[in-house]
RNA sequence: GGCUGGGUGGCAGAGUGGUUAUGCAGCGGACUGCAACUCCGUCUACGCCGGUUCGAUUCCGACCCCAGCCUCCA
């Protein structure tokens, strides 16, 4: 079995995977912030962290995902006043929009997906703990960390506390005591959403609720932590301080993982810049399978340039995919969860392990996509069809029939449709009347459906 | 300014001290009534300048350029 190796932020190097307790691997990935539709960008991480726990799964026997969503929040605050509406609804509206994409971008649900709302208690506790500690003081209705109480801030994004003072950007604020200091709890206006606590009714910062949550369901150290690269700072190294110093650990998250940003016209795909594409506009378009397949074109560190040309290129390379697995019909189903590592092709399995190299493992399955095409006899299609099933399903991919994938019919020409000009191509083309045949698939070819004259006979694709 | 990461063929994107990435697109051929699908073959590469080496796209150094973070952000 091969190692399975991860980028470390906080070594900035690649290390083997050791999981603190084999028997049960824990991960934790930043969520969606729900004031409005996520755009593509915000589908990487939930993609790519998806493939991780698959392939963590193939090979330990237990894997708890917790992916958190962020429901109280002052973007939400203004959303929802603008609205007229309780933060609650609208939350629970845009939660409910991304579990769609989600299911769109074929993204399985996390074992639990925990609420910033629903864990005011435990946040409310761990401040309590961080005061006791004298790593936290009230003042003025506001809870702050103080960034000097704690020595190792600033290992996980590698800077220190001089470099942070020369960004010059953080907020001075009369109630702080050092600018570094982040805000663990604020004071809410009769207006604003808030919850009784022992600083008067406020709603938590940001960063505790990770830290809150994570302790609740994961535990105080933790095996992964997945997020965007724009997390690092000051979110993660945030969090990481929190949690170390309520939990009394040296260490929090035993591997950081972060992936790169997706970019629109070199610039980082960003509500600010207002450069997105929606999940769910681009779904109208295209494919989920297709945004999938794109977004796990590039390695996941890497930034990854997001256009028109990356999208038609994932969406012919989906197709002869499934081409191959159309033309050598065969056994399908397995039991894909139950798999184990070693019941996977090699080189797949070796592209993933090598920080999860997608771009790799996608050659891999191209590769087996052509011995299939190639492949006579049924046992060797059949063990080519199962490699790649197998090492689609790991990616999220290929998990539709492929016959319905070309000829699903949501839209367009009604199927029986297609089927009587095909028979009336036929007949023409049985009379040798080609100029009627070319005639009828030109029709076609504008609806946009393609013929493929095979030897079993004519077939069709949406195109 | 500080801290990261990166510059590969028409496009996307892996990888390697000397041997085919892969996909898309192009070109030639086979198949086809013609196409499409498929198969076979094939052309455009490793930012720039030095160094190490028998040999560097791959290692080292300088330079140029780009992106991310330092503020909300996946």
């Amino acid at each position: 079995m091969s190692d399975l190796y991860l980028h470390n932020t906080l070594s900035g190097k690649k290390e083997k995977f050791v999981p603190l307790n084999p028997d049960l691997v824990t991960v934790y990935v930043c969520g969606p912030t729900v004031y409005n539709y996520v755009h593509i960008g915000n589908g990487r991480p939930a993609v790519v962290f998806d493939v991780l726990v698959n392939l963590l799964r193939s090979i330990y026997p237990r894997v708890h995902y917790a992916r958190n969503v962020t429901d109280i929040d002052d973007k939400i605050n203004a959303a929802a006043l603008a609205n007229n509406e309780p933060i609650s609804v609208l939350a629970d509206r845009f939660t409910q929009a991304y579990e769609d994409d989600m299911q769109a971008l074929g993204v399985a649900p996390p074992d639990v997906a925990p609420r910033a709302t629903h864990h005011i208690e435990p946040i409310i506790e761990m401040i309590d703990e961080l005061i006791e500690k004298g790593h936290a003081y009230a003042n003025e209705g506001h809870v702050l960390f103080h960034v000097p109480s704690d020595p190792d801030y600033g290992t996980l994004a590698r800077r220190t506390l001089e470099d942070m003072i020369d960004g010059a950007r953080v907020e001075v604020a009369p109630y702080k005591r050092d600018p570094k200091d982040f805000v663990l709890w604020k004071p809410s206006t009769a207006e604003q959403p808030g919850w009784e606590s022992p600083w008067g009714t406020g709603r938590p910062g940001w960063h505790i609720e990770c830290s809150a949550m994570i302790r609740k369901h994961l535990g105080r150290v933790i095996d992964i932590h997945g997020g965007g690269s724009d997390l690092t700072f000051p979110h993660h190294e945030n969090e990481a301080a929190q949690s170390r110093c309520a939990n009394g650990t040296s260490e929090y998250v035993r591997y950081w993982l972060h992936n790169g940003m997706l970019t629109l016209g070199s610039e980082k795909m960003s509500k600010s810049v207002g450069n997105v594409r929606t999940i769910r506009d681009l779904a109208e378009q295209y494919s989920g399978e297709t945004l999938r397949y794109a977004l796990l074109s590039g390695q996941y560190r890497s930034q990854l340039a997001w256009s028109e040309d990356l999208l038609n290129q994932a969406k012919a390379s989906l197709d002869r995919l499934y081409q191959a697995l159309r033309d050598k019909p065969g056994k399908s189903q397995d039991n894909f969860t139950k798999l184990r590592v070693a019941e996977f092709p090699d080189a797949f399995i070796q592209a993933l392990c090598d920080d999860l190299n997608t771009p790799q493992a996608l050659a891999a399955l191209h590769e087996i996509a052509a011995n299939l095409q190639k492949a006579q006899d049924q046992s060797e299609i059949d063990n080519y069809r199962a490699q790649l099933l197998r090492s689609g399903w790991m990616l999220g991919i290929l998990s539709v029939d492929a016959e319905t994938y070309f000829t699903r019919t949501d839209e367009g020409l009604p199927s029986q449709e297609i089927e009587r000009l095909i028979e009336q191509r036929d007949a023409a083309r049985e009379s040798k009347d080609y100029a009627t045949a070319d005639n009828i698939r030109a029709q076609l070819d504008a609806a946009g459906i393609e013929l493929e004259d095979t030897r079993e006979g004519t077939r069709w694709r949406r195109t």
